[in-house]
DNA sequence: TATAGACCTTCCCATGATGGGAAGGTCAAG
DNA sequence: CTTGACCTTCCCATCATGGGAAGGTCTATA
């Protein structure tokens, strides 16, 4: 199939499929004689794959790991627990980062009065 | 002073301090004979204002209405309020899906066994 | 006064993942 | 054979930031 249908079936946007063939993340397709990029089920379901890890927020390096563990029949599944270990960390380092801004920010607006005046303690706070 | 003791001083590197004032949330500084910038007090000022507002995530578009409010004496507090609790729903939304995705990772890591095995419920879940 | 070296200038490039769009070639249905 | 949908590559933009090159300026010291 060309790569509209295999964009169709897997959810990953034609302009990406090319972009991750460009970047090496996936393999380069057969095409034919005129050039059009040429796809089979396997293809899709490596496809899938990677759409579902960006779904969960892998990077494409990461996700550059998974696949070659997930091609690697021998792979000890500590590999795999490792990285999605890794990727949890960061997602909590990230979600305590916004939560202490959110925080921060949600008491100073609760003690703004927000009205017509001027004062406000947002501003203040900014201006330091 | 210039430029590199603007930056010491406000926190805000040199290379950024350029790149505002060329997307015109700075304005033009003066300048010496021999081109190089020339900053005040209250340059400092508005550069720890914009810093601060960069830490607690402000885009910079927002800066810019943050700013003009700041400068604007007469300005009804509503108005900061308003891109206050727009950014605090922002960064709900964000934590929200972060924590979402957190979650289902850290459910599937802990179901997997981590050993020498490659049985992994994180890739089969990839997978599909 | 000459020079070293710290500082400044502008300009270009890169990041990460994605989309937009142009110019031009290919395919399939009518 | 034409039309329109599809494909190709290439370039540009995003957002905020940093790196670095090439070249000019400033200041302290020998």
């Amino acid at each position: 199939m060309n790569i509209g249908e295999a964009s169709a079936r897997s959810g990953v946007s034609a302009k990406m499929i090319r972009y991750y063939e460009g970047i090496g993340l996936l393999p380069e397709p057969d095409r034919r004689e005129s050039g059009y990029r040429l796809y089979d089920e396997s293809d899709i379901h490596r496809l899938r794959f990677v759409r579902r890890a960006r779904d969960f927020g892998f990077s494409v390096e990461r996700i550059r790991e998974l696949l070659r563990l997930w091609n690697d029949r021998k792979r000890p599944s500590a590999e795999v627990k490792k990285i999605a270990e890794a990727h949890v960390a960061e997602l909590d380092r990230k979600i305590g980062e916004l939560t202490a801004l959110r925080d921060s920010m949600k008491d100073l607006a609760k003690r703004c009065h927000g009205d017509q005046r001027p004062d406000c303690p947002i501003l203040a706070d900014l201006e330091g």
